[in-house]
DNA sequence: ATTTGCGGTAAGTTTTTTGATACTATGTAC
DNA sequence: GTACATAGTATCAAAAAACTTACCGCAAAT
């Protein structure tokens, strides 16, 4: 197990340009995950259950159709975020979670979500 | 200033659904910053310095047209993220540089850089 | 006299993403 | 025999995002 670089390193070194040793960024892979319109969505409602299932996550994505929730996880699946188990009873049935790889985005919501709520008035307007 | 919500509290509450005092969702504005195309690239680039001009910008983005470039920073300017300041001398140049509100994003980059030193192989395939 | 660098804008086109609608299979309950 | 619930798929249309191209003014350098 690597040691973690510590946020004051981070905050140093972010001016130079941090590579890894691959010679990557290592920011990209995790911006890449929020693109679409409904992927950051589903990453959340994935957070707030262990488990769900592909009807249940639809009432709780308003607005969603089968087209976009489908395309989507599949694209999760595919990515390594989230884990698919088929119930082949009758009638069947699909619970989706997450993957490791998909609880390690946790502290990258938790960063979000005390930037939200440092400034959700300029988000959501005053009361 | 109020205390921040620790990240084991996080754990425990995104069970239940974390809301605001004000009823909203806390990760949503963070979430919203990272759409189009080119946002969070120029987001990253502006973490790698205290403040840039719109070509240097440019070069930092390979394939970027002016239209997007003017494009998004406007948008991030309007959202309080980023700072423009013009200097009208001959030629005359812009700088652009993060706001506060933009600065403290940094925590959510290195919220992503941890996951994606991780998880890079996955992304960039491996050697 | 033309090009260069600066930071853009405007209009129209292409590409990508998203959405609407109808349809599939299975067994159970009515 | 018809409707229901499940988790989708296929096809096409619409909307949104991104791109292309040409253009602006100004002064200095070539």
């Amino acid at each position: 197990m690597k040691e973690m670089m510590s946020y004051e390193e981070f905050l140093s070194r972010v001016k130079d340009g941090i590579v890894t040793e691959a010679g990557n960024c290592p920011v990209t892979p995790g911006l890449s995950l929020f693109q679409g319109k409904w992927t950051d969505q589903i990453l959340y409602v994935l957070c707030t259950c262990d488990s769900i299932r592909f009807g249940e996550l639809k009432r709780n994505l308003p607005g969603i159709t089968n087209t976009m929730l489908t395309a989507t996880l599949k694209d999760l699946e595919l990515k390594g975020i989230v884990h698919r188990e088929q119930f082949n009873e009758i009638p069947p049935h699909v619970e989706y979670s997450f993957t490791e790889k998909g609880r390690d985005l946790y502290p990258i919501f938790y960063a979000m979500m005390n930037w939200g709520y440092k400034y959700e008035k300029d988000f959501y307007g005053e009361k």
